[in-house]
DNA sequence: CGCGCCTCCTGTGTGC
DNA sequence: TGCACACAGGAGGCGC
């Protein structure tokens, strides 16, 4: 579930708590949430003892930690992934799989994951950007996000609209969530065809992309479960927000119409029937256009 | 190389 | 009541 919405909202909360402060100790409870790092988890701990966070950087889904020594604290949530502030005193968490303590002392940072998609990793020489996200696109929130590029981008894949937005080295930070509500808020149905997208339609989808997580992060995300939280532990409110994601059979807020939910890649599309048509399915011989 | 499918995980909800 | 299974889904990796 954390979209980039989600994650920027841990981001400004890591900021806040964690920047600026040295690392004492690591504990790694869980050697699945360590990724990419093949000394193991004994040495991740000992690479990081002393270090200092100097900020809390986020492309896409991914956040780094740009540390002293030039390398970075990379994060990835996943789908249950959480990044925690809490005092020592607290008790650990059932899914509690790494946890940093500071010179300082209190809060202590905490990685928690209950299905262990997330993990963090040593970036080495990471700080700047991490090598292993170099192919993760600018997310559209990043003011050096080229919005004619990705237009030609777009309109030069083939493959369907709501797979292009999905795909993060396109266009990161998207997700299920704000991807059906982003097609929603432009009228298309996730299966029009990337190479038949005008310019002009490709443009606007993508303010409708911008404008809708900038929303969420207004809300600090969407929350359905106790999965999301930001690392206060509080939930996000945009699920409040949602125009069609998870509310099948319920009333179309522009038309009425009951919101459809269609089999998508063994998950879930939601969308509007009558305000997002399914295209015709492109048939290149058998051409009765009906 | 581009595209699309499979897999990794576990807690929750549902149907028999 | 209890078992079985679908479902949630980000992203790396692989097959075509």
């Amino acid at each position: 579930m954390p979209e980039l919405p989600e994650v920027e909202t841990v981001r400004a909360g890591l900021a806040r708590w964690v920047a600026g402060r040295t690392i004492a100790t690591v504990e790694v409870h869980h050697p699945r949430a360590i990724r990419r790092h093949l000394p193991g988890s004994m040495h991740f701990a000992a690479v990081l003892a002393g270090r200092k966070i100097l900020d809390v950087c986020r492309r896409g889904k991914y956040l780094w930690l740009p540390l002293d020594s030039g390398d970075a604290i990379l994060a990835h949530l996943g789908m249950s992934g959480q990044l925690l502030c809490q005092p020592a005193s607290a008790p650990d968490e059932p899914h509690l799989r790494v946890r940093l303590r500071f010179t300082d002392g209190d809060p202590e940072l905490r990685f928690v994951d209950q299905r262990t998609f997330g993990g963090l990793a040593v970036s080495e020489a990471g700080a700047d950007l991490p090598h292993e996200i170099a192919h993760i696109a600018r997310d559209p929130m990043d003011p050096l996000f080229s919005d004619a590029g990705f237009v030609a981008a777009l309109r030069a894949r083939h493959t369907e609209v709501k797979r292009a937005l999905l795909d993060q080295s396109l266009i990161s930070g998207v997700g299920n969530i704000y991807a059906d509500e982003a097609l929603w808020r432009a009228r298309l149905h996730g299966a029009r065809p990337t190479d038949r997208l005008t310019g002009p339609a490709a443009l606007r989808l993508l303010a409708y992309v911008r404008e809708v997580l900038a929303e969420a992060i207004g809300q600090g995300g969407t929350s359905f479960d106790a999965l999301y939280v930001n690392v206060n532990g509080e939930s996000g409110y945009f699920d409040r927000s949602l125009s069609v994601y998870g509310r099948e059979g319920e009333p179309c807020p522009r038309c009425g119409n009951p919101i459809r939910r269609e089999p998508f890649m063994n998950r879930s599309s939601y969308s509007c029937p009558r305000c997002q048509p399914r295209p015709r399915t492109r048939r290149p011989q058998a051409a009765s256009a009906g």
